[in-house]
DNA sequence: CTGAAAGCGCTTACAG
DNA sequence: CTGAAAGCGCTTACAG
């Protein structure tokens, strides 16, 4: 592996002078006589400059982010990974990908690891939102730029880019409860992410908002799986009396929803209607389209890069929470187009 | 940022005991007195090595990997990263994600980076079968591990982890024609790609077989994106004599073809059957449930992780090829459960 | 068993 | 405009 100093020698200059053509910075002079010998050097040797070194030497600069996600298996984090690595290469800035699987023990490995890195940044979804906190908090007080994805934590403030999930969750219910629907379930997800904390609590907002009871009967946790969200889907099908709606709070769980409505040959809408949360691009192929809160998962990530940047900039800026709009998509799966119950 | 000087002080002895009790190898002795100080100080200040700084000292010893994939919007590389970061998180590998967006510029920024940061390895799609080669070459040259995924480069051999495309492709239309199709068109993708190259072989091996005719116009180019299978698929609806049966060589494509379907009413099976290539989650929930074939995707990436850490073992090992079985799962739309035409 | 010293590959004041 | 030297934070022979 060839050095500085290969192609120091090989220009016939001293290795200063290789690094400050390389580095090219604005107000330092080289001779284009030097510049040129040093070009051709570096293209003849095909010499690349060290990263590892360039940072140890630059403490504070690295072009590293990291970015730590609770799932691959969930085209809403997909999106977002897409939405990340475009302006991260925008900016040149270079992506650990870490894929905690919904393991908090995972998450924190990768936490650490960031820190060993020292990178620049690190875009996070937040999986343990009462024990996060300290963790993230750490990293910041070692100068890592910290910005929460769709979650956050309790006690600290972090920038962060999100839906308003309770509202979007809310719309949804409501837009059932105007089909007529008075007994509507809900699947859930682990509480401990505020992701869906906020969608219950959008979720009894609507019914509240439309004075009917809130039963915890109809309110299962689905634990934001699929295999969890099927067997929950079947607990409700298995009901005395079943709810005639159920809202789904994402895409891994809305499968195990469909798969256990299709395995008992369910119905959708005329048996029991069903809102979906996250939009893929299967959503309007399903049998019946699938009717969901779509959110703006390119843009989220994007956002989340943005928002890095900026503070990456200003350590000390005010924090920021941006906020993107979703979109409750009408298709079939809640019986809008087919007429009320 | 407290580094191991710091440490060193707090614990009252030199950085190179406190790097002996960190590194904790095998035959080096630290009286374990001086090993609970030193433990002790780093607890109390938190402190996590830096890894530039390791690496920089240990060349050769990265931990770290690329995966350069060339697209996010696609199940097949997001369960492919999957199956990638489990694996990697298990050898306490870090993966730098790198998506190429089906932009060649943009993979050879990434490969570049890759090489700069003297990871130990990189697990790449390539996008360019006729000029990745020697790119890929050189950061072998360099000492980088080389695991190819999916595709192959022309004029150099490297560890790769593949399915039989040809094969794969073969059953799929030799599953249509025994349904009775005598004209079906396939969508491909860009032949710079050898998965599309092959999986076009095997449609034509197909063919061949059974004594149909190959007509050029029954071959169009969906360059693996969904817009442009939308097109090739209105294209192919407008024909004088459209194809009874569509054979579409990826996921995105297969949401463009159907896309286009829908659009023009055409029904599936009936008028026009389907097969795709790559199952996801939805593909049993759409209607018709789709007929495709399905890659091991999630094994795909953990055979890549398991071929590099081989190759980084063992840089002169022999060069393997390790191919994984496909699986045509028959549902719907290929017409089959309705009885042939 | 422990410490002082060298060196990994860079960048950047400091001289000239 | 260019070079010699120091130093980023580590690890590891080398002494003792």
């Amino acid at each position: 592996m060839i050095n500085i100093k290969d192609v120091a020698e090989r220009a016939g200059v001293s290795s200063s002078t290789v690094s400050r053509v390389l580095t090219n910075k604005p107000h330092v002079n080289v001779s284009s006589k030097v510049r040129r010998k040093v070009t051709q050097a570096v293209e003849e040797l095909n010499y690349q400059p060290n990263h590892s070194a360039q940072r140890l030497r630059m403490a504070g600069t690295s072009k590293l982010i990291g970015l730590v996600i609770s799932g691959m298996l969930n085209t809403h984090f997909n999106a977002i990974i897409h939405g990340v690595s475009d302006l991260a290469y925008t900016n040149r800035m270079n992506i650990f990908l870490c894929n905690a699987v919904g393991d908090v023990a995972r998450e924190r490995y990768y936490m650490s690891h960031i820190r060993a890195e020292r990178a620049a940044g690190i875009i996070v979804n937040p999986q343990d939102y009462d024990n996060d906190g300290p963790y993230l908090d750490e990293l910041r007080q070692a100068g890592i730029a910290v910005v929460l994805l769709d979650t956050t934590v309790k006690g600290y403030t972090f920038d962060s880019v999100t839906v308003d999930n309770r509202q979007a969750a809310y719309q949804a219910v409501e837009h059932l409860i105007q089909l007529g629907h008075q007994r509507i379930g809900i699947v859930s997800g682990r509480q401990t992410a505020t992701t869906a904390h906020e969608r219950l609590e959008g979720y009894k907002d609507a019914l509240r908002n439309a004075d009917l009871a809130i039963s915890n009967d109809l309110i299962k946790d689905g634990q934001f799986k699929e295999e969890m969200a099927y067997r929950a889907t079947l607990d409700f099908i298995d009901m005395p009396t079943p709810p005639t709606a159920l809202f789904v709070i994402n895409e891994p769980m809305t499968l195990g929803a469909l798969k256990a409505l299709r395995e008992r040959h369910i119905r959708i809408p005329q048996d029991i209607a069903i809102v979906g949360f996250d939009d893929t691009p299967w959503s309007a192929h399903i049998y019946p389209p699938l009717t969901t809160i779509a959110q703006p998962t390119y843009a989220l990530g994007r956002e989340a890069v943005r928002l890095l940047m900026r503070r990456i900039d200003e350590p000390d800026a005010a924090h920021l929470t941006v906020t993107l709009p979703t979109d409750l998509i009408i298709r079939d799966s809640c019986g809008a187009k087919k007429g009320a119950f």
